[in-house]
DNA sequence: ATGGTAATTGAAAACGATTGTCAATTCTCG
DNA sequence: CGAGAATTGACAATCGTTTTCAATTACCAT
């Protein structure tokens, strides 16, 4: 089987300045105890698409997922790529974040609540933390009578690059 | 609590309850006075749109728009549509929510920002405004150098009813 | 290890939402 | 009114994503 090239990403601002993740050193058998314990098969495809996702930068798309696993997997197929994130996004062990018409971002569900701000025009995430705004939605549900569950906050603005043009 | 927008279902996930927007007496000239206002040519089309925007449900589609208007207009096509909800998307006289893959959904943009809570369990919605947490936005989105430009907050939890059952 | 079987794969085509193209029409302003 | 530019409708093209399907592969029981 050969691996095809999907139409190449058009005018897409690309590369911004994104944050890596740095992980602990892995232990080998995490990502296989991973896919298990979703009740899927362990194959290289997915091993490969968890190591890319859990080495490489923090909010990433399907087809930046599929390069990096391409270029070391050559036989690799994108349909395999997004087929295997929705599945992940599913069980919450990546976490989706999808803006505006642009294609939807993927990262490693993080342990550590964040939200994000995004920016409109080039699409670069940005992870913040704000306590003092948690505070303020529980208050709010209180408020309210509700019994907070969880919340959506994602943030939208203009990047620093951006602004400049 | 979970940043992410929730993963969509396949198919057609129905909306839940809408509020609908409402009826004011509107000056006929108000539309076009809105239409020059931004710079573009009146048209039947034009004022067809904003007259389906201001009458109807509170949240809409493209296709819904174009199927409204349509009825009454059956010349009109959807590219007119689309057209015309991002120019003014981009002006920022409607409110466009892309929630997950879903088709975009507009509304005239409310002359005051509020937020909704939701209940998880029945649906009903509670606007609220929290202005120390607007506050705080900004806030986030100036320490990072981004100019906000919107931003999406929902709150989801269990409203009183249904936590006494 | 080996073979049966169901899950998974890659390629390609299908898909739905949105955007572009372009000739024909319509608005605006002089 | 009439010229010029903006706008329109029909339709094709794009984009990200999903599905389809035959071929392959992982996994379990033997």
């Amino acid at each position: 089987m050969e691996t095809t090239v999907p139409h190449l990403a058009k005018g897409r601002t690309p590369l911004e300045p994104e944050k890596l993740i740095r992980r602990e050193p892995v232990d080998p058998g995490k990502f296989k105890r991973m896919i298990r314990q979703m009740g899927l098969k362990v194959t290289q495809q997915r091993l490969a698409i968890l190591e890319s996702l859990s080495a490489g930068r923090a909010h990433v798309t399907a087809q930046e997922v599929f390069e990096t696993v391409n270029a070391s997997h050559p036989e690799i197929g994108f349909a395999t790529v997004y087929r295997f994130l929705r599945k992940m996004a599913e069980q919450n062990l990546v976490t989706e974040v999808r803006m505006g018409g642009l294609p939807a971002r993927y990262e490693l569900t993080p342990r550590r609540h964040h939200d994000h701000l995004t920016c409109v025009s080039c699409g670069q995430i940005v992870e913040f933390e704000c306590p003092p705004i948690e505070n303020l939605q529980e208050k709010v549900a209180n408020d309210h009578g509700f019994q907070l569950t969880h919340h959506v906050l994602e943030l939208y603005g203009i990047c620093p690059r951006c602004q400049a043009e």
